[in-house]
DNA sequence: TTGTAAGCGTTATCAC
DNA sequence: GTGATAACGCTTACAA
């Protein structure tokens, strides 16, 4: 598996190394005869650039890193593509790295997509430390999606999840719900936005805040749903976690033999593609991946190109998508 | 942005670069004193080793790069996860690339990928043309999964489709359905193993070969379903690309007043999680994404240590998983 | 056990 | 325009 390098190349041209390294970058001052023969004997060659000596030697990075927290969330999976594409016009290439939904598995992805010096990292929904983001920053342009910092260093682009959760009460409250849990996403910083987004609404209408352990997945929605059903305390709406923490959650209330809307009405957050579906029709607050990747990646290249230095944080309204999963409370 | 490298940590330590060198690979050879000293003034440094120019140095990687052709295919991130578990022990960092749904996308990805000359490439669905495999066969080992392939120097990990198929139509005429319609996976080579499956499967049973083109989104499915539908031709039963294809099937069946599966049954093929959720439910044709990973990662790690160089092809036995969007057809 | 020195495949800086 | 030559940060014989 040897690979044919410059200097092959250059020794079949006849030329220097220099000048076939000019013309793979095509350099406008190079002779067209010259550069058709470089041209020619790479390809007869099979000649392919090495793109790590080429990184080394230029000291500099066409690759975007991107942390994918969890890739089995189509939130985070639609973000990422939708950078990939975005990327590739401004000449970055993206690699991703994903974190396994566990902090360990992020930490490590980090460490991996740093060691090939990216010209920048974006982090989908992180729950690694605010140490392992400093670092990062330090070595490269750090911009964080769906997760809030104070760093100085790191950008961020957001929803208002506070703002959100509040749009799904508000909902609920409107149409007369009374008894509303709230299915809270782990001990993470967003989970916290949205638990307080949620206490805070459902005080100012004087209902109890209800709040039950979970995670952002869709055992986690099922089997916290069923806590809440065994407690025995009733009620009549859930606000889960996000998407498929709510379908965990619809899982668990159809399998007690309750209907949804007609019994329980259930809202979820992130309005993913598994919302959308026809069979699920989900009630949900909307976070705009398109919306949020285009700004990630603005602000990197603000960064990258502009030679930004203050720190940019972007907070979006959030918008209350509602579908069939949502009615008028039972009397 | 100026990090410190083996000379400044070499330096603070009073020892020579090659010292600093094999601490950091922590080889038995180095003194306890040494190696302490040596951290030591690592930690306080904050050094951290170059990758790339390791890579470089040493002409070996530890990089273990996995082509994604679509990250919104629940089937294909469940693959990558795996994966990227299974690798990690084995000392492999994993990095991702996704193809995004198109070729040209896939081919960049490729690119991309193969420029940080990993110790190995796994493509899961690729539609890349062979041209593409056999030239990356060339630099590193490569594995397909869900993709088969006559090169001689590539590994191959599939399901037996074509027995796939098969089992669905199967069960459908056991149910006694005789106007089933196939929804066609594009013009990829699995495509064609799920339609020859399919197709011979309903010869076998005197019935007619009935395909409709789609591909493997849940919006070509809906579109597809629903030209079905316009034809006006009378059918009980649809044998869908894949999962997300059948969720759009349903959708559009659902939207134009057919009962799933009263009416209409619905096989699909992979047996995502989306399949499932309760809410969806559907019956469909099982594809073990843990043991294709595994076997992926099996076969790479015998030609990068055993030094194999015959090709392997794995084919595994489909089974069908049934739920509920298949019932008897009706009279 | 530790140090010296020669690469790895590029790019970058000069002269020519 | 073109070609030497010195980096880039690290690994790896080979010496000591």
């Amino acid at each position: 598996m040897h690979r044919p390098t410059m200097e092959d190349v250059a020794a079949r041209a006849g030329v220097s190394r220099a000048l076939v390294s000019l013309v793979m970058r095509d350099s406008p001052k190079v002779s067209p005869g010259r550069r058709a023969a470089v041209l020619a004997a790479a390809t007869e060659l099979g000649y392919q650039p090495h793109a790590i000596a080429r990184q080394l030697a230029s000291r500099s990075s066409t690759v975007l890193a991107v942390l994918v927290s969890d890739l089995l969330n189509p939130f985070f999976a639609e973000i990422a593509e939708q950078l990939e594409t975005l990327a590739l016009p401004e000449g970055l290439q993206t690699i991703l790295g994903s974190g396994g939904r566990r902090p360990a598995g992020e930490r490590r992805s980090v460490q991996t997509l740093l060691s090939f010096r990216p010209a920048g990292l974006v982090l989908l929904g992180p729950g690694v430390p605010a140490s392992v983001l400093e670092r990062a920053s330090l070595v490269t342009p750090v911009v964080l999606v769906a997760r809030a910092t104070r760093l100085a260093r790191v950008d961020t682009v957001n929803e208002d999840e506070r703002a959100g959760s509040a749009l799904a009460v508000e909902h609920l409250v409107g149409l007369g719900h009374r008894r509303i849990v709230h299915l809270e996403g782990g001990d993470g910083s967003q989970a916290a936005l949205r638990r307080k987004g949620f206490a805070d609404a459902v005080q100012r209408h004087g209902l109890r805040a209800w709040v039950e352990a979970s995670e952002y997945t869709e055992d986690a929605g099922e089997a916290s749903a069923r806590r809440v059903l065994a407690g025995g305390r009733p009620f009549t709406a859930v606000v889960a976690a996000n998407d498929v923490n709510a379908i965990g959650a619809i899982s668990a209330l159809e399998g007690a033999g309750l209907r949804v809307p007609q019994d329980v009405s259930v809202v979820g957050y992130d309005n993913t593609s598994l919302a959308a579906l026809r069979h699920v029709g989900l009630t949900t607050v909307d976070q705009p991946s398109a919306e949020l990747a285009r700004l990630a990646l603005e602000s990197l290249l603000q960064r990258l190109r502009d030679g930004r230095t203050e720190p940019v944080r972007h907070l979006l309204h959030p918008r209350l998508v509602v579908r069939t999963t949502t009615a008028q409370s039972p009397p």
